[in-house]
DNA sequence: GCTTAGTATTTGCATATTGCAAGTAACTCA
DNA sequence: TGAGTTACTTGCAATATGCAAATACTAAGC
């Protein structure tokens, strides 16, 4: 548990001009941790261990657990679909996770009024505690995260991180065929 | 393979203000699609999902395996304890994943000159000639990102992931008691 | 009402993936 | 030579994941 991540590179604003479309043939082809979307990737990793080694000795909660457990803590009362959805988790975790929070005392599910295939889960107090309690290291996260960024650009960076999302569900809609077909065409949509 | 993710949220820059120390008691408790780790997480996932569409078919590679074709690919001969330094993976996970990729006729270990404990791994033609092929999808794949970013900010936004990157470090270092101690000592170490 | 079709969710099971204990091979040093 | 260390590998148990099929409903047609 000592020797997991521990990787910090140089990496200094220098690399701002060979990486248009040099592609693998030119320039410089692939270094992983100059690689933005692997640069992503592992702040994210590191703040999910974290978590983890926090919230599974504490609560035995499992990963996907723990998603719908802050989702429902949020917006009580949706049903399993509804939280796969904003978990972006599949039925069947969304299902097993549910369960899981249930074992536990979590979370319970009311089931709908309407239409009892409805799930209508919601937090028991205990859940709603420990959903507080993750929210206020989830929020110690952020913040010490935030304060590593210059207050002058955090809102901008708040705006590129949103049109990096946007970008990244794009890319994932239309495939990596558009992007392989798409060599050095530029304007052109797949014929 | 189709319903994986999609979800797009709103998320205009309006939320500038109420994420400072608010914690779980008082503001707001955590909305995963607005916590910065989150969405960094989901970025990085759509990127591994569209490679893994790729490279699974393609190649039959898991995951630790292509993060072990791209680290050899950039910097060949390196023995199995520096590709996992460099990849961050365990050192199980490397050992299998260069099995995986001699089976395939990837990549070869030719011991080392001096301690044979040492690998030595390099990637054979096919092996050199999967990594070009990667690198170019990378590649496009960090254009299509960037091409979303307006060109004055990215010089500014690389500088604050490599910022986020370090702090996402220190925490791991730290460990979350750190965070959990702290709470609003804001200058006072642990004592 | 009864039957058929459709939807939401759950479960079982086969298949990866992972973590870890123990194993092997190579080296160091006494 | 042989105990101790390092670098890597293997086997196996635990766990997670993916998917087919079951369940529990509602809705629509007859």
């Amino acid at each position: 548990m000592a020797g997991k991540g521990k990787q910090r590179e140089r990496m200094a604003g220098a690399n701002t001009d060979r990486r248009a479309r040099t592609g693998a043939a030119g320039g410089a082809p692939l270094q992983l941790d100059r690689w933005l979307p692997y640069r992503l990737f592992r702040v994210s990793v590191r703040v999910a261990n974290l978590l983890e080694d926090y919230y599974g000795p504490r609560f035995g909660l499992s990963r996907p657990a723990w998603r719908v457990l802050s989702v429902i803590g949020h917006t009580p009362g949706l049903s399993a679909g509804q939280i796969a959805r904003a978990a972006g988790l599949d039925a069947f975790s969304v299902s097993r996770a549910i369960a899981q929070l249930r074992d536990l005392g979590l979370a319970e599910r009311n089931a709908a009024r309407r239409d009892r295939r409805f799930a209508a889960v919601t937090l028991t107090d205990a859940g709603r505690s420990a959903f507080l309690e993750l929210s206020a290291l989830a929020d110690r996260i952020e913040t010490a995260l935030l304060t590593a960024i210059p207050a002058d650009q955090r809102a901008m960076f708040d705006a590129v991180l949103t049109a990096l999302d946007d970008a990244s569900a794009a890319l994932e809609a239309r495939g990596c065929q558009a992007l392989t077909d798409t060599d050095e065409g530029e304007g052109g949509e797949a014929s």
